[in-house]
DNA sequence: GGCTAAACGGAAATTCATTTTCCGGTACTC
DNA sequence: GAGTACCGGAAAATGAATTTCCGTTTAGCC
């Protein structure tokens, strides 16, 4: 919701620019720690700020969560770029992005909530794409490498990721893991993924549309 | 809710005894392909009875969970024990053992629902330390034996193949995967816990504590 | 075959966590 | 200091599920 100011209307406010800064911030740490799940009145909680204030900045929860995810997209994105530029290979490269990826989980691709079921923007869409894009070239380059191994594609991988368990950080109110679960899972999976691989993978690759009919599943798209 | 007949009233009809067989059989397989907070609803359907006839032979839907977990995890404690005896070494019989809890996936070791949480019945937690317990004997074997790493634990391991993404399988109502995701999954998953692994797992391992955070987190105990 | 208690089906009522609205009160900005 | 923007959070609206209820159907027994 960058917010584009109408010609004519007076800016912004200061504090209010500040405030949906705030809030953004908090919605991306709670969808990284618990899921898209989450209530609005959570994030409102962590953000410092009340329910009435997110509402004033975004027009439903949906429009909230479809920001978090482009941002992450595109963050990826960027640093799928800086990764293949500066590790010395491919498959560095690989787990660099995987790592990214993890830590911000299914807050990769797509929205969310069990509510039914709403069309992903365009801007999303598009986002989607461009990174399925990239992460296709990397994976590509790794498997020619010979570090991935070939029997995945970036749509098992994307599933992969996904899948991972929330971070389910402390949040203050107490609860929270000891152990980072996501990361320990993480390693093993691509301890797992180094070519050539002992087991053999069951049926074939997931398709384009396993992964839209698993997140329309998982998340209502 | 193996129904004890009240001593003195007449036997249980034969078509509810079986319709009872038919509901149990249907909430696994439901549970199994879309996890545990499918509506009682899609269960009826799968099982080609009615609602009414559902809550005729559980009080609620916490009991049918209940009594399809407990059946789960005393069903791999059987399988688990017969790997044992069966199987060549104990990596063998490790991995026989994962994929059973696989297939069933999160319908292990505990219930559910986003409704507020209530305890677990005696019956779901022994049922739940019996097979932690075991699984803790085999998972020592495997390691003494040196084929899985020895950086993981039995929490941790729980833990993987309860995020394992459910089977999503075609339910005759269209939708449903190509892929096996989780079967791929989890072939991925156990080539990275062969040991010696070359990651190294961050943090330390997964507690009991962390094992029940996750759960009461992610599904309300 | 006929009777009766059991069992069934599924529409309707209930629940309940969340989302979303609203408006009296605050506090930036000029 | 005035005039707006903006904020907070209680309360209303929502909506997906669960659970109840009762008219119908059927198994079990004479």
């Amino acid at each position: 919701m960058s917010e584009v100011v109408p010609s004519g209307a007076r800016p912004q406010r200061a504090d209010a620019r500040e405030n949906v800064r705030q809030i953004l911030r908090a919605a991306r740490a709670v969808f990284a720690d618990r899921g898209y799940e989450v209530s609005i009145e959570e994030v409102a909680r962590r953000s410092g700020l009340g329910m009435g204030t997110i509402y004033r900045h975004f027009p439903n929860k949906r429009a909230l969560v479809e920001e978090v995810a482009i941002g992450h997209m595109r963050e990826t994105c960027e640093v799928l770029a800086r990764a293949l530029a500066e590790e010395p290979d491919a498959w560095s490269a690989f787990t660099r992005v995987m790592r990214h990826m993890a830590e911000v989980r299914s807050s990769q691709l797509f929205p969310v909530s069990r509510r039914r079921t709403t069309e992903s923007g365009p801007a999303l869409v598009a986002a989607r794409n461009a990174l399925l894009s990239d992460l296709d070239g990397l994976v590509g380059r790794a498997q020619r490498e010979g570090s991935l191994r070939a029997d995945v594609n970036t749509y098992d991988l994307v599933l992969m990721m996904v899948s991972l368990p929330p971070r389910i950080a402390d949040d203050g109110a107490g609860g929270g893991l000891a152990a980072d679960l996501t990361g320990r899972q993480l390693s093993v999976l691509l301890d797992g993924l180094r070519a050539p691989g002992a087991e053999h993978l069951p049926g074939s690759a997931a398709t384009r549309p396993d992964l839209d009919e698993f997140f329309r599943t998982r998340f209502g798209i």
